[in-house]
DNA sequence: TTGGGCACTTACCAAAAGGTGCATACTTGT
DNA sequence: ACAAGTATGCACCTTTTGGTAAGTGCCCAA
């Protein structure tokens, strides 16, 4: 047919398509991305992935720059969600804490190459980041 | 996974630490996110990574549901943030097409795992999100 | 001549996300 | 007595995000 098949141009294999199987998601992407939506639920995860169940306060200082209104609700869906246990632990000064599920724990798994990425190519990132922001701040 | 080393609650300690490493960025994680959130992006970015360089309106039927302010936009940041490359061929009926940079390409790879997490949790992903969604229509 | 496709651009709006701050009920430390 | 810490809840508000609909300039087909 079409000439065009010179291979892989780029050297990188290539991504495994992404098959629609469940109505409501376009795809396994799409599905994780829901999960993960909100501004500190991947570090919440992450966090917890690395240390064993931890209490609200010690989270909230860990996250630093977190509200309690935010780390509370974000807490709230991932426990909805499957992916964190909460355990109260219903003594007179509140106590409670959060692990992860072994859901959670998969889900943060898949997380790593993610955050290596972004440690990888962190300059890059920085870079185009201060440029965006510095164009922004002038026009505003 | 990892063998059963679990004598505490701390079960799998596979998740490498995430290090703040430059200013503005938590860490690597938090630098990933910030250049893929969006309500496109990653599908955006996958779908440019399984075919080769693609036409706009072809993206925009591939991408159903997205709207051509939606899709120019967060296409405009990707190209901003140098994942995306644009190529505009200067014809009479416009023509342009995009094209993932190298940069591009290993965010795609690094979305793979989340990708195939998604796929294979999708059914407790979606059973629950079900209920939530329940949940919230009775209430409102 | 009308209509459609192309690749956008713009103006306007609704909804969601996120932040601030106060309140709770109880205890411990000063 | 009073402040501080504990883990939240709630009301109010601003910012961000995303959607709708229209328009642009150009060309081609009917």
């Amino acid at each position: 047919m079409s000439d065009t098949i010179s291979p892989p141009a780029q050297a990188s294999p290539p991504v495994p398509s992404c098959t629609p199987t469940l109505p409501g998601f376009t795809c396994g992407l799409d599905a994780t991305l829901r999960v993960v939506a909100g501004k500190w639920k991947p570090l919440i995860l992450y966090f917890l992935a690395q240390g064993g169940p931890t209490r609200y306060g010690d989270l909230r200082r860990a996250v630093r720059d977190v509200s309690d209104k935010m780390l509370i609700q974000q807490l709230k869906e991932l426990e909805a969600d499957g992916l964190v246990k909460r355990t109260d632990y219903k003594e007179v000064p509140p106590r409670v804490d959060y692990s992860l599920t072994s859901l959670g724990h998969s889900l943060a798994q898949a997380l790593v190459p993610l955050c290596s990425w972004g440690t990888e190519h962190m300059a890059e990132v920085s870079r185009v980041f201060a440029e965006r922001d510095a164009w922004n701040t002038k026009r505003r």
